[in-house]
DNA sequence: CAGAAGCGTTCTGTATACGGAACGGCAAGC
DNA sequence: GCTTGCCGTTCCGTATACAGAACGCTTCTG
């Protein structure tokens, strides 16, 4: 969700190194063969896999084809984005921007069986919709929350702040955030 | 030997620099404040949206934070396996199976301008919601249809027969399937 | 209107990622 | 032993990604 801070993480380069060297074994391929196979310079994957290099984007992706992962797989531990207040875990499943200029955001929300999370005002005319799929949910405007029993729904103006917490246990369900066209 | 030169795949720059665009917007982001909530420059991220740039893991990854989602997010197409009949184009976003047995299914559902889709019974308990994003949509069990435009929902038992179809142009939105427990 | 504030783009010097060459290590063959 | 071959690492000159400054543009505000 936005503004969210990610979760501190050790440098993204050993997560990658790490990946790149596991995947390159898995093929069996050495490490020279792998370089002339992507068609970078071996010395350039060597420090690569040392952890001793920032790589472009275009190396990665040269580096994706032989290894035969897509991009994410380089990069990605697969898993979504998680939110450090412990309250609520949104993973974001899809951004899709539209021909108008607006985008919609899906999620698969976790919301903790106590806490309350605040969520500061999005921009004017954002609408966020929540499908509860198990638990119950008490969502919307601060001030204006309304429960959520599994299997409804429920949809409410995000351009205030607004709430998100769990009644009688945790609660799970799917988060859709539609902003409008027109920028900032 | 160097096997693939590969068939000129789209330059991973444009899709990276179009998502990025598309995040920062989405956020309500300008350039400039996104560039220093990041800490790179702002020329860096003005030429890397523009796609003139190959941008390294690391400033990636400094994007990623501001934006709120994973690398992956910035990376990925973002589309899961899609299942075409011409009428209705449903990509698989995420399966969960809960610990009671049952399922959550959640697609990113696109109903083409014209046709109608007939989809048959799932197993009894199954129910089916569609949250409708852009365009309006005729669903529900045969017989039974409603219409559902942009910003509202609906949902129905799909354990009957039920069709799929788009009114006045085509239509897109989410789609949730809860399966109950109890397995075949 | 002038001025200020904010935006996104373009310019500029520096740091560094790149490919390729040169190197040392290890194993098999003559 | 001395090759020959392939491995992974380290070095080097060049291309370029970077941060920040300078710029043109638009939108307020007095």
């Amino acid at each position: 969700m936005p503004e969210d801070k990610p979760t501190r993480d050790v440098s993204p380069r050993a997560a990658v190194a790490r990946r790149i060297t596991e995947l390159r074994r898995a093929q069996g391929f050495t490490l020279s063969g792998l370089a002339s196979r992507a068609g970078i310079g071996k010395g350039t994957l060597s420090e690569l896999e040392a952890g001793t290099r920032n790589p472009t984007l275009e190396t990665l992706y040269a580096l994706a084809g032989p290894l035969g992962v897509p991009l994410t797989g380089l990069v990605g531990d697969g898993t979504g984005h998680s939110v450090p207040d412990g309250v609520v875990d949104a993973r974001l499943l899809t951004v899709r921007t539209h021909d108008d200029g607006g985008t919609t955001e899906v999620f698969w929300l976790t919301i903790a069986a106590r806490g309350t999370r605040v969520s500061p005002p999005h921009r004017h005319g954002t609408v966020e919709h929540l499908r509860v799929v198990r638990g119950t949910a008490c969502v919307g405007p601060s001030g204006a929350e309304v429960l959520v029993r599994a299997g409804e729904s429920s949809s409410w103006p995000a351009d205030t702040g607004h709430t998100y917490a769990a009644r009688d246990g945790s609660a799970q369900g799917v988060l859709t955030i539609e902003t409008p066209p027109g920028g900032p």
